[in-house]
DNA sequence: AACGGCATATAGCGGTCGCTATATAGACTG
DNA sequence: CAGTCTATATAGCGACCGCTATATGCCGTT
């Protein structure tokens, strides 16, 4: 019949599609996105997805990267020197609070939820992704609180799993940050012993 | 061949069924359990679980009342007047922090858990069991700080959160109790204002 | 003992999953 | 222009999903 729908469309742009990718991801996690939805969503065919980034897993580590490269909190301006650490940890919870609910389809960290998806590749490349920001923060925190670095570490670890479940049941930005606020004054109490 | 396979072995135990699945249903989550992982733990075939609970999200259901039913915190015990409220909501943390790392394979809680699956049926179940827990908080912070009762409610929700996703990950029960309780020191600040 | 009802058994439904073998169209190189 | 190579297209692989039509063995009743 209609011949002309074999006509072969230009190449698609790879970097938009990893773009499209990660919201999709972001959105409704690893699992609940399947190749067909990619596919779809990008206007193209599964050979073209696989020939451009191997497997659904490698596609999803690159929106993933992108995700950090783009969406990640900015602890650099956040643990600032002249701060006082329970104030720039608090800020931290609240920016964080703010991230969160930045976009209303696309809630909570890409990268927290991902390492409960349900493929053990998935989440061990989100676990993987989470090392670096999880070290960052406890560098900072064991450098003006040493004794009770891990103890108040994983607290702020917790807490911020705690702040992306809440976003992804769809809660406001105005709880959120409420929350991220009272997280932190225990905080203070740790520091100010 | 061997017909003697064929012979009808006697009826399977349906309470026992819903242990079983319950413990399936809290290890995997909902979507990670299929009907044939049920089928082959209960030691039956699908028609007989179909026959005995309706379908998969029907025998999530009753997984899940079992679970609130066994397994929810004792909120009557931790909730006793002549504790200082700041006090009780700590206790509650805390022992929300033991209850999720009571089983090294069953681990955070499967309410909680349960509201993220990606089956909406088996996400509104969930939701839906978790409402008597939350209002239960809601009306004990009321009765003590009434001004302050939805921002309270909402961090201790968000800390529960946090608590069982953090089990989830497979962290200690000496860490999630500790996290429990610097959560807990915000709460002293709540109510001594 | 005969029989009706029901919980079991076998077998397989239509659908989706992640992924790929093969063919062909277009772009690039000489 | 002819030839090569790559990225597209069609079509479908085997596995699994939740679920069920149908047949049969067992039990309780009479």
């Amino acid at each position: 019949m209609n011949e002309q729908t074999r006509k072969r469309r230009p190449a698609f742009d790879r970097e938009k599609g990893v773009e499209i990718a990660q919201r999709l991801f972001h959105e409704r996690g690893y699992d609940a996105v399947s190749v067909a939805d990619l596919t779809a969503a990008l206007g193209i065919v599964p050979p073209s997805l696989y020939a451009a980034y191997g497997s659904k897993a490698e596609l999803f580590e690159r929106a993933m990267q992108r995700y950090a490269a783009e969406q990640a909190l900015p602890l650099d301006e956040i643990f600032v020197p002249e701060k006082a650490p329970a104030q720039a940890l608090t800020d931290l919870l609240v920016e964080a609070a703010r991230y969160y609910t930045a976009d209303d389809t696309s809630r909570g960290c890409m990268i927290t939820e991902g390492m409960r998806a349900d493929d053990r590749v998935a989440r061990e490349t989100a676990t993987r992704m989470a090392e670096p920001g999880s070290d960052a923060i406890r560098n900072y925190v064991a450098q003006h609180n040493p004794e009770r670095a891990t103890e108040i570490t994983d607290y702020i670890l917790l807490t911020l799993r705690g702040l992306s479940s809440y976003a992804c049941l769809g809660r406001s930005r105005e709880k959120l940050v409420e929350c991220a606020r009272i997280a932190g004054k225990s905080l203070e109490q740790e520091f100010a012993a």
